[in-house]
RNA sequence: GGAGAGGUGGCCGAGUCGGCUUAAGGCGUACGCCUGCUAAGCGUAUGAGGGUCAAAAGCUCUCCGUGGGUUCGAAUCCCACCCUCUCCGCCA
């Protein structure tokens, strides 16, 4: 969430950021809100110093077997009176609390502003298109061996496909690349969490409240599934604060993730391009605030490897304004191409959320100097397996048919050179 | 599911027959002294969040798992809930 402090003091930078990042959020309300309730709150501690005060005579009488009844009638008062402020303060700030939770990071000053996605600016690409003598199937066509869209639909619905044989073993094949590059390579630490998480965690990364209707709720027990490991690792650390010793963490988690995706029905549905229940490999950090930047930029880096160790094209695009999420203040997308397709799929997400996450969640550190400050957190997927897959195998198809295995993961892959179905 | 124990500051850990607890003590951390260097030792400081203030100092409020209640006054008493640990049962 956003510092109330650091809202007060720049009212309009404020108020263009929700307008450049396309929300809706009421800063003026919160200005407003915040004056009574410091007004309200000056009442409620002059009270009740009055009353700790004289708490404290009663005490000292009352050890000398003196008479009190005079204070205690009157004190009988002032702590009704206490009891009303301290109710009347309580809402002020939930109200106010809830407000400021509405208000979206404030993008980067280095972030271009757009209204959607046809601002966002190529920054590099890797490689280039695969050029083909015949014409390259989709995943669909190819995947005939490798997925079961029919039996998911079955047993759930749409956008819950099955991997069968050598699409699972492909796709653990593909997780377990990745950990372990992230691992080995790039000094993460492994975490495996609970893939189902509480409201207050939820809230911590910035989920709730604004898209409580994309996620699976479990109502009986007031539990949401998972849309990324981002959740449950990002709030691994909420309300502590870490040694500056400890600082940079470097998690890597994989998870299943689940994602609704209420109202984008129709769109990029077909086959693995948009589902509802997918393998993420998530890193995530936390670092020192002036460590971010460099940070980002680092993980883009150890996405980009990944695509790069796995021959497939890529282009890198920094994300507008408009199209940055409520809690993010930059993002850069990694988009890989799908030469069957014919087009760039976005495979990883990666964002510097700077203290807007650590100051909802309270995460924070101890600086060299004793002083307590938030940390900024990072996240970034390394990668989402439906999508690397799709682009897999439709870069490494062969004219006959069969699907060639890239050597980086033909270890992953009990050796199997190609994946042939003739 | 049954029984028991427990949740206190960055960590460990005192403290509950209500009131000098403005939470003892230790560890850790920061600064200084000492030392050829390191370690050890000595000294000083050190919970978090808010309000007031131009700012600092100061003053002040809140916070001892969460939420209620009793009281002039609650870490301490009462009620409900959550979580952790141990044992038993059931089960992958």
């Amino acid at each position: 969430m956003i510092d109330i402090k650091f809202l007060k003091e720049n009212v309009e930078l404020v108020k263009q950021a929700v307008v450049n990042k396309n929300e809706k959020a009421d800063v003026d309300k919160i200005v407003a809100l915040d004056e009574h309730k410091r007004k309200v709150q000056f009442n409620f501690d002059q009270l009740r110093a009055r009353q700790n005060q004289v708490s404290k005579e009663i005490a000292g009488i009352k050890k000398q077997k003196g008479d009190a009844s005079e204070l205690l009638a009157e004190m009988k008062d002032v702590a009704k009176k206490v009891k009303e402020l301290s109710a009347e303060l309580a809402e002020l700030e939930t109200g106010l609390y809830n407000a400021v939770l509405e208000i979206p990071n404030v993008p980067d000053e280095c972030v271009p502003v757009g209204k959607d996605e046809s601002s966002n600016k190529y920054i590099r690409e890797w490689s280039e298109k695969k050029n083909f003598d015949f014409k390259p199937k989709t995943h669909e066509e190819l995947s005939e061996h490798l997925l079961d869209f029919q039996r998911g639909g079955k047993l759930t619905g749409s956008g819950f496909p099955v991997y069968t044989k050598y699409g699972a073993l492909l796709e653990r094949a593909l997780i377990n690349f990745m950990l372990d590059t992230h691992v080995y390579k790039n000094e993460y630490t492994e975490v495996k969490t609970p893939f189902i998480v509480n409201r207050k965690t939820m809230t911590g990364t910035g989920q709730l409240p604004k898209l409580e209707n994309d996620m699976y709720h479990i109502n009986e027990d007031d539990l949401f599934l998972i849309p990324t490991a981002e959740v449950p690792v990002t709030n691994l650390h909420a309300d502590e604060i870490c040694q500056n010793t400890a600082l940079p963490i470097k998690y890597v988690s994989y998870t299943p993730c689940f994602r609704r995706e209420a109202g984008s029905y129709g769109k990029d549905t077909k086959g693995l391009q948009r589902v509802h229940q997918f393998n993420k490999v998530e890193m995530v950090r936390f670092v020192r605030p002036e460590d971010s930047e460099a940070a980002l930029e680092e993980m883009v880096g150890n996405a980009e490897k990944l695509l790069q160790d796995l021959g497939l094209h890529y282009r890198v695009i920094e994300l507008c304004t408009g199209d940055l999420s409520f809690a993010s203040a930059r993002t850069f997308d990694i988009e890989v191409w799908a030469p069957g397709s014919e087009k760039y799929l976005e495979v990883s997400s990666v964002s510097n959320f700077r203290d807007f996450q650590a100051r909802r969640a309270g995460i924070r550190f101890r600086d060299v100097d004793n002083s307590v400050k938030f940390v900024h957190t990072l996240n970034g997927s390394g990668l989402a397996t439906p999508r690397t897959f799709i682009a897999l195998i439709e870069t490494w198809q062969q004219a006959d048919g069969s699907i060639q295995i890239p050597d980086k993961i033909k270890s992953y892959m009990q050796g199997i050179e190609k994946l042939d179905f003739s």
